[in-house]
DNA sequence: TAAATACGATACTTTTTGGTATCATTTTGA
DNA sequence: TCAAAATGATACCAAAAAGTATCGTATTTA
């Protein structure tokens, strides 16, 4: 039975870090400028983006002494995927997502 | 910032949990039978229960002495309603889910 | 009607999670 | 070159989550 990736969703519990995930869809940050717009250590923010790099929803390099982080589309897509199987539990018109992973996917079940 | 419904993100992060509306999927079960997929007392899937109610991923109905629990669609639904503003980090095929979600929700931002 | 069945609720324990504090390492620039 | 800046890593703490044990209540049914 396929549950979908656990440390997706388990990245994607925290307000924090769906709140990172905000700020990055509009632009790449440090780690020092995401902790900038929360009030808490920049330790903490270092461990939520830890845990969004294992759900594969960031990838981050290095620049010099800082690291650039940016959104990836793997873990939204997969859980997104996930989600997707319930499609028949919806009303006809976000059905229609159905078919479009279906042919992102190959219709594979 | 629309950060989405905690209580519904919160919900689908235990594998439990996701496997329990798996279950769902195909048909609507007592408290008792759900149980007896899990190698764990009926009080800790009670419990778990009582969180995809809160995340409206499932809603139940006292049946006599037993008690009915089935999928609903509110909490998949607000989930991949979130998901789906990321869309542009996706490809152009999984995008045609953003018009689905659009002509759903009325285009609010 | 009385035992068995199904669920509800509460107290308790253990593990995980979210956070701080602190120190080390790397890179930059005056 | 050496101090400042940015990140990395580790130990520790508190709160939440996941689970068990136990008791109570409602509903069947023999």
């Amino acid at each position: 039975m396929n549950l979908g990736s656990q440390q997706t969703f388990r990245a994607l519990a925290d307000p924090t870090r769906r709140q990172i995930l905000m700020f990055l869809k509009k632009d790449s940050m440090t780690l020092g400028e995401i902790a900038g717009h929360f009030d808490m250590t920049r330790a903490a923010v270092k461990k939520h983006l830890v845990m969004l790099e294992e759900g594969l929803l960031i990838t981050s390099r290095a620049e010099g002494r800082e690291r650039i982080h940016e959104l990836q589309p793997a873990g939204l897509k997969s859980a997104i995927e996930w989600l997707g199987y319930f499609d028949q539990f919806w009303d006809e018109r976000l059905a229609s997502f159905k078919t479009a992973i279906e042919s992102e996917t190959g219709e594979q079940e």
